[in-house]
DNA sequence: AGAAAAATAAGAATAGTTCTAAGAAATTCA
DNA sequence: TGAATTTCTTAGAACTATTCTTATTTTTCT
């Protein structure tokens, strides 16, 4: 969190409490909030606060690379990992889990594309299913009939 | 065209005028067209079409697995092809191409998620980066100076 | 401390999408 | 075929997510 704090005030970043509640809200909770998610959450501490101020400063973080802004369906979701890697919806539950990446490089089709003549600068892939604790009770409910 | 259009009747759905349109467009430009840009399409044939019936009628065909609603960014988009397939949009045009996908099976990134226990049930998968046409132009620049 | 710059708050504005109610069209079935 | 029923369409209201605007407040710099 300090490390974070004095990475953005290098910068030149005016680190306002409204700004710093953001930032902490989004590394206490990774779960990929939705911008609405942390107004509310933040509104509880900081009552004044409007959204506007949530928005911009996402907009502020996205812009310096400390959030990525991920679109999985009608509002968008941001994530404080910042590690390449992918997401997985869980169709049961509806959480969003990370799946780290190391392997993309290596993946087929990647080559397919590059053979074709696309330069890839960036991958994020969306896997749906079912997370491995909704799996389990799916499993668990086959089994007792 | 005939072949969808009997597949739909045979299970059952009505066939107006206006669903023909929105098919009909959505065959003829497969470049993953938000709602608004059919609406405006059709709106040429038919100036009576209203947005909602535009909705409703995506609404329908992607619950009959007919097209694929996919989130880029603010608006949604809807594509025709329905094989499994993945995208790629362009930093410097913002086209979106399909990247036909027969060798997700074997990418790594999947037999990681399955051992952590995920049940993967589809991927979607967004590239990024230059599509052949505008590489192409970028490589020409760099190369006359 | 005081001036200048930057950030915030509140609400208006906009864009995308869904809902509602009434009428129109299509389908069913006698 | 024609009346009854169901389904679809339209227009506009309503809703949700996001951005913009402007005045005020806070922070920074000297």
């Amino acid at each position: 969190m300090d490390e974070i704090i004095k990475r953005l005030k290098d910068k030149g970043i005016t680190l306002t409490p409204q700004r710093i509640a953001i930032i902490e809200y989004m590394m206490n909770n990774k779960n990929h909030p939705t911008a609405d998610e942390i107004y509310n959450a933040i509104k509880k501490k900081y009552w004044t606060i409007s959204v506007a101020t949530v928005y911009s400063t996402l907009e502020l973080l996205e812009e310096l690379g400390e959030i990525q802004k991920i679109y999985t369906d009608s509002s968008a979701r941001y994530d404080w990992n910042k590690k390449p890697h992918h997401h997985f919806i869980c169709r049961k539950c509806g959480k969003i889990y990370d799946i780290e990446d190391e392997f993309t490089e290596i993946c087929p089709i990647i080559s397919v594309a590059k053979e074709q003549g696309y330069k890839i600068e960036s991958i994020k892939a969306y896997f749906y299913g079912l997370c491995p604790k909704c799996a389990n009770e799916e499993k668990k409910k086959g089994d007792e009939k």
